[in-house]
DNA sequence: TGATCTTTTGTACGATAGTACAAATCACAT
DNA sequence: ATGTGATTTGTACTATCGTACAAAAGATCA
């Protein structure tokens, strides 16, 4: 506001990098990177192949500048909505709050930035699919410390369960949330119409609810394995 | 076993036909469907690439051979634990005989095809994930079916919980059990090796622990999504 | 206005993709 | 052993991929 943009953030059109950026998320999220071309990205922008080259110079490049635009402000929002809910004195309570502000920033905008962090967590989850390697490297060294926060905080709300069990719970959670974003129209098609998939306000309340239940089972004793068969096979 | 084969079913190799698919499914399944060439996949047989056409004419038909291979013996299974556990008497085993249903032969093999159906049901994750067509097809009309049986059969168990509730919390155990064989390196990870995500028995007990809390948590009501803001920004 | 820097365009190059097809090779019945 | 049909090989074609790069166009300030 004060200062008077230099020539470098001048742009001939309105700001074609972002256009690059905000077209190769979707397109990226909805179809894997392999299937998109850089040409498809770039007629999807309204841009010249070339002005991709130009601005991230390579198509990892592109990936990646797309994941240090979300990962800082989705992390940060996460982190306050964690603290905040931290401070939840009833017990039951701040289970379900800390699982909320796991999931809200996931389904909502991480940040402002060109219309949500539902779009960039699906991309998260078509690249975890898809085993591509760029994402790999930024989300271990990324998100594994908001997961431990989240991990630890949960813990201390239900001290009688073990780590080990919180951890797969909470994998669940992360799945069971990529899977919501990936193929909502599922949800529709199964439920006969009386849900909608791509509704993120009943998305997240059927998710956390089912969340905090899950969490807080009783912890899974190393006996129980040796129960499997007999309750499948039995007849009566 | 009585008939000798006819030149129809004899090659040079032992089974280069099979040995193909199952090159294809692993490929598929570890990196996606546009990363894999067919010339990757016949390098991983130990076959020429001119024996992919032959065989499966395109890449997409190799694709549809492998849901072919699988679907029908992997519903079948299903079909058969289903009925077992709804013979269940007791209302809180049999739930868990349900889920447990459900989730085994997606873990363990559909049929005995090559090793399992862990690879079989990664690689419908990844197909998934990519927004793949051909998976979409055969998935809508193959498992649909299947699926709706098991939540009829999981509403029967739970006649007080919506339907919609239901379908909603079944598309999470899904997405769950996919990410499970997706990632399964995040778990070990996460639990700093306390874990093992590969260990298809620990993820199996640890899924149907904490799908049946989930499915058993208290319907969810209109009402509640009102209480979200005000659990999470509470400081008290 | 003209010099200079940034951005966009257009095009081209080498690599690799899926697939087609003829020749070679093999298994087996006669 | 030999002919026949099934399979495998080798290779080639066309399309498209990511990327490079020179030229054009636009913006900025003396």
């Amino acid at each position: 506001m004060v200062r008077k943009p230099t020539s470098k953030e001048t742009a001939r059109k309105p700001n074609m990098r972002e256009a690059i950026l905000a077209a190769a998320e979707e397109l990226f999220a909805t179809n894997g990177f392999n299937a998109v071309s850089v040409r498809d990205i770039a007629q999807a922008a309204g841009a010249n192949p070339g002005s991709v080259t130009y601005h991230f110079k390579t198509k990892d490049g592109l990936l990646l500048e797309i994941y240090r635009r979300h990962c800082g402000p989705m992390n940060l929002r996460r982190s306050e909505l964690l603290a905040a809910a931290k401070r939840v004195r009833d017990l039951q309570d701040r289970l379900e709050a800390i699982v909320r502000a796991y999931v809200v920033p996931a389904f909502t905008s991480g940040s402002d930035l060109a219309g949500g962090g539902a779009r960039f967590t699906r991309l998260r989850a078509v690249m975890s699919a898809e085993g591509n390697e760029v994402a790999r490297k930024i989300i271990a060294q990324t998100f594994d410390d908001t997961s431990h926060a989240f991990i630890d905080a949960i813990h201390e709300s239900l001290p009688h369960i073990p780590r080990t069990d919180i951890v797969w719970r909470s994998h669940f959670l992360l799945g069971a949330l990529y899977y919501s974003l990936v193929t909502p129209d599922r949800v529709s098609r199964l439920s006969r119409g009386e849900a909608d998939g791509s509704d993120a306000a009943g998305a997240i309340e059927q998710l956390v609810q089912a969340t905090v239940a899950a969490f807080q089972a009783p912890a899974l004793d190393q006996a129980a394995p040796a129960r499997r068969r007999a309750v499948v096979s039995s007849k009566t």
